[in-house]
DNA sequence: GTCCTACTTCAAGTCGACTTGAGGTCAAGA
DNA sequence: TCTTGACCTCAAGTCGACTTGAAGTAGGAC
């Protein structure tokens, strides 16, 4: 038996035991029994849970990264469209890392810029119009 | 008088008339007055809610773009510390797109690998790993 | 002069992802 | 055996960014 304690298992992952509960109530892991009261995991929890993080940071929600791990449609049919759905989703990304580039470029130019105010800038000004120019309105993330 | 209408601004901005009530009240743009009840705005308040929505998708919260915006400290030591922070932000921008670059990597990669799980793809669980490896267990966003 | 409509305020509600708190249980060590 | 403390459940709370709803008001078309 190398099934894991939640408490290992939230140690390894780096998340507290509470999000553990949250998660497999929302499906997205499952304990694989209990000692006494404590639910046991086997280890490959952990790599499921490094693959929930990761779509957490792509910017993906928790249910989407749910219908990401458990296919729930017709047996044979869903791998083309978990891949179709992968393909799309990278491509999401890439457009989100293209933006977010721009930014990046934007904010270093304003802070070596000598402008007084950015917005004087015609540099900054031209970043910030390809910027926001192709952004599909999207409600923003936001950090803690 | 070239100023706008909230309805004005609302339509050519993008977003709905109690986003920029709420931003007001947020102190992140001003209305210039009233024509009877209703705000009117310089046409600049453009640039800058294009300014704020460059800050939101950039991951930033409502109070950290305010405290980009309106520098509050002493009128000569700020703008060095504004500065820094930008350079700051787009430090961590840069670490922010690296992440989802190898997302994006992993994810066109398990797209098109034959195997029938992705775990069982070494090269997935290479990219993932260091995907997670590096991320610095911030909340993550999540978006609509 | 009246009416319509788009605005106004303010309080309250929503959504996702968790966290917190109260009250309970049980495996293991003294 | 008894105690301890880490787990358990379930309900409720939190946080950011808005949205919604009720009740009120004024500018402009008729």
């Amino acid at each position: 038996m190398t099934d894991l304690d939640i408490a290992e298992v939230a140690h390894r992952a780096g998340v507290p035991a509470s999000t553990l509960r949250y998660y497999e109530e929302k499906g997205l892991i499952a304990s694989t029994g209990r000692r006494g009261l404590r639910r046991q995991y086997d280890p490959g929890v952990l790599e499921r849970l490094a693959l929930i993080a990761m779509g957490r940071t792509a910017g993906f929600s928790l249910d989407e990264i749910a219908r990401m791990l458990t296919p729930d449609g017709q047996p044979d049919a869903q791998p083309d469209l978990d891949r179709q759905m992968l393909a799309t989703k990278a491509d999401e990304l890439d457009r989100r890392i293209r933006e977010l580039a721009v930014l990046r470029d934007s904010l270093r130019h304003a802070a070596a810029c000598p402008a007084a105010s950015h917005m004087e800038c015609p540099t900054f000004r031209r970043l910030l119009k390809s910027a926001t120019a192709a952004t599909p309105r999207r409600r923003a993330p936001g950090p803690p």
